[in-house]
DNA sequence: GGTACCTGGAA
DNA sequence: TTTCCAGGTAC
């Protein structure tokens, strides 16, 4: 997969397999089982997937915010971070951890007490009673920015369950190019995009800090921070395939796809 | 073994 | 809309 016309080409392959069985359980099943059928590895590099750009994949009709990425703050930026914070701000969750789980927005803080505060060159977590928590420079963001969204592919997802097991079709994908950072900073002023802290503690003490992560709350206002928006999978044709497909085998492995 | 990333959700 | 959450790996 050389080149960006060779990634499309793939993704209409899979489009054609109709619903495909998920290659893990859970949430990043549909990433993950994606990634598989076109042959990227998984890694945690902070960086574009494949050809050049970002991959996400999202279920249909999902209300969830989107990931965009994760990223803590500076350690010099610090104040009120990490476990202490999980100890003293946080709850104990219904599995008995000590935990942080909270969506953060600018302005107005959310129940636990926590809101996001602007200014020119920075943005805080602030908590209503202990103050700034942490700070991430503005130019720090948008260096993450620009690092991973040189562009984005989104592709979209109808899913079912078949005897207990979910299945995706991956049917609708849209490329996204010209990024804009300043639009990205413009888009996180005005709470579209938000901060996620997804922190509990071990039973050994440890902090379990699945990444701070900057979420959209609508993906399609990403148009916002991009100057092109592309349809990859809009050949009509393939919206004939059957909802109900028969059982086809184990989802292909890579290799096998090229002879679809 | 802990930290910081990746991949994504539901009620 | 807000609250709260998931399965993974590199180093």
């Amino acid at each position: 997969m050389d080149t960006f016309e060779d990634f499309v080409s793939r993704l209409r392959e899979i489009k054609q397999l109709g619903h495909v069985e998920t290659h893990r359980k859970g949430n990043t099943g549909i990433g993950k089982t994606l990634e598989d059928l076109l042959g990227i590895e998984e890694n945690n590099i902070p960086g574009p997937d494949a050809v050049g750009a970002e991959l996400k994949a999202m279920r249909e009709g999902s209300g969830s915010l989107t990931t965009l990425f994760t990223k803590e703050p500076p350690r010099s930026e610090r104040p009120f971070w990490g476990t202490k914070m999980v100890n003293e701000l946080g709850y104990v969750d219904d599995k008995g951890r000590q935990a942080l789980k909270v969506t953060i927005r600018p302005n107005t803080p959310n129940n636990k007490g926590f809101y996001l505060d602007y200014d020119d060159t920075s943005v805080s977590v602030v908590h209503e009673d202990v103050g700034v928590c942490a700070t991430y420079p503005l130019d720090f963001l948008r260096e993450r920015f620009e690092d991973k969204f040189p562009q984005l592919v989104m592709v979209f997802a109808d899913t079912k369950r078949i005897d207990g097991v979910e299945h995706f079709w991956y049917k609708e994908a849209y490329h996204l190019d010209g990024f804009d950072s300043d639009a990205f900073l413009d888009l996180m002023r005005d709470g579209v995009i938000t901060l996620d802290l997804r922190m509990h503690l071990k039973e050994s003490g440890a902090n379990r800090n699945r990444g701070t992560a900057w979420r959209i709350m609508d993906e399609s206002r990403l148009d916002e921070a991009f100057e092109d928006r592309t349809p990859l999978l809009d050949d009509t044709e393939l919206d004939d395939i059957p909802v109900t497909t028969k059982p086809h085998p184990v989802a292909p492995e890579q290799d096998t796809l090229d002879g679809y």
